[in-house]
DNA sequence: GTCCCGTACA
DNA sequence: TGTACGGGAC
């Protein structure tokens, strides 16, 4: 059985996380803590192992339980979480906290269709979290596993057209025993040996492939041909007072950065930016427009900057002092723009 | 540069 | 059903 021959090289080849019970004491029956599973579940939403290990260290050290986050303040989890990306997840995260701490008295539920109510618990989350946390026979499918199982079967039809046969073909997969253990077998292989670039010869079920035995494994999956990215401008202003303090603000709670703490800029559109300074200053341009590539579309950034006077006052955002964790608070884009502005300007 | 990816919401 | 949403790997 395939699943059986997963379950033997996962048993061999488990990838070690700050997270995960290691399958010699998850086959004596250790349970992670669910708590440390959502978190890295819905860190791990569109985002690799690797860059999600230091952030879950730096939220279970700072919130080591459900109750703690459900209490943070919502600016300190989205500065902890800045340079994540998808900074949705960190509100719906700080939601969801909130919803387990006060609703179900910190205990998650256990099952796929009560978690699938959660904010930020999408069909892959809830089956991660109902088969890794609780060992329930939950079919996890992400983007690992669908490339796993349209290798295995074949499977020509583009995403995300055969993504319900693919479920299908997935959960027949999936053991009654060991389905946690399991989910995370199927995903180490598809992010570790059946990458994008699989590396059949050491795979533990080549023998059960039919991609491979066609060889069309590297073809697969097809996908889909996606719109090319537009470019848009704008302008981010920064404004330094007397006192050294920045002129920073938080972004609204919806659409693009939502609730990120971020330079005052202009609309970002798709010709050349209005200006829209946040106070009437001398304002002087960087040389060299700030760029930044978003899911959608490049963006050309302009800095300006400008000195002011202790009697500034803005018409949006606040003067803050910058110390040394202020550039950890922002978002890519935004820490792109803040360093070069500083350089040119100069902050201590 | 290009490619990759779960969830929310229209 | 399609689109918005970031940053890292390559």
């Amino acid at each position: 059985m395939i699943n059986e021959t997963l379950l033997n090289w996962y048993d061999a080849n488990a990838r070690p996380m700050p997270w995960r019970i290691p399958p010699a004491d998850s086959k004596n029956g250790v349970r992670p803590d669910p708590y440390h599973i959502w978190l890295s579940e819905v860190m791990l939403q569109q985002t690799t192992v690797a860059a999600v290990i230091r952030y879950f260290l730096a939220f279970q050290r700072r919130w080591p339980d459900v109750h703690a986050l459900a209490n943070a303040d919502d600016a300190d989890v989205m500065g902890e979480w800045a340079g994540l990306g998808y900074y949705a997840r960190a509100r719906n995260l700080l939601k969801c906290a909130r919803i387990i701490s006060s609703d179900y008295g910190g205990i998650f539920p256990d099952t796929e269709a009560e978690l699938l109510r959660l904010p930020g618990v999408g069909p892959y989350t809830a089956a991660a979290i109902a088969a890794i946390a609780f060992d329930r026979q939950a079919t996890v499918l992400d983007a690992n596993v669908e490339r796993v199982v349209v290798r295995l079967y074949a499977i020509t039809a583009p995403l995300p057209d055969s993504k319900k046969s693919l479920q299908g073909l997935a959960g027949q997969l999936t053991p009654a025993k060991r389905a946690g253990d399991y989910a995370q077998a199927v995903m180490d292989l598809g992010a570790t040996i059946c990458s994008q670039k699989p590396t059949c010869e050491i795979c533990p079920v080549a023998a059960n492939c039919m991609a491979r035995e066609q060889g069309i494994a590297t073809e697969l999956p097809i996908k889909r041909a996606k719109l090319p990215k537009p470019t848009r401008y704008g302008i981010a202003y920064i404004a330094q007072r007397n006192d050294g303090a920045i002129l920073l603000e938080t972004r609204p709670e919806k659409g693009l950065l939502g609730g990120m703490l971020a330079l005052p800029t202009t609309e970002w559109i798709e010709a050349a930016a209005i200006e829209a300074p946040p106070l009437d200053a001398k304002w002087s341009t960087l040389g060299a427009p700030v760029k930044h590539t978003f899911t959608h579309f490049h963006l050309l950034l302009t800095v300006k900057t400008a000195h002011v006077d202790m009697a500034a006052a803005p018409t949006r955002g606040q003067f803050e002092i910058p110390t040394a964790a202020t550039p950890g608070k922002l978002p890519t884009v935004m820490l792109k723009a803040y360093s070069a502005g500083i350089s040119a300007i100069g902050v201590e």
